[in-house]
DNA sequence: TTGCTGACCGACG
DNA sequence: CCGTCGGCCAGCA
């Protein structure tokens, strides 16, 4: 049982896992879900410090609430994530992901607050 | 301890 | 339509 009590980021992190592929989410999701809503920008920076971790986080699967890959410019490559949301079947036009919110993937929806 | 930053969001003009 | 500002909170010098 993951103990809640762990740091805010790695509740992002164990969230973004939980994420499918072929979906993506939103901070402003994950932050709600989290219980921030008004602390999107904690979700971001977590993700920033995503590749600190030790366990792999799709963080190329979280996205900004346009649907735009703004943290793609964090990502090893550019164009990485983009390549990524395409090899999982997302199509991606200009850093912004088509059908968006037909592949937004609500946590709230598929988990339950651990 | 204070102050600044940050892969955001929503509101306002 | 587009630019700007405030808020929100955790980590770091």
């Amino acid at each position: 049982m993951q103990t809640s009590e762990k740091s805010f980021f790695e509740r992002v992190y164990q969230v973004v896992r939980q994420v499918p592929p072929g979906k993506v989410t939103t901070y402003g999701h994950i932050a709600r879900f989290l219980g921030t809503t008004g602390s999107a920008r904690m979700v971001g920076w977590a993700m920033n410090q995503s590749h600190s971790q030790k366990v792999p986080v799709p963080a190329h699967r979280v996205v900004n609430r346009n649907g735009l890959l703004t943290g793609k410019n964090h990502f090893q490559h550019a164009d990485l994530m983009e390549e990524l949301l395409k090899s999982e079947g997302i199509e991606v036009k200009d850093d912004q992901i088509k059908d968006f919110e037909r592949k937004v993937w609500d946590p709230a929806e598929h988990l339950k607050r651990s």
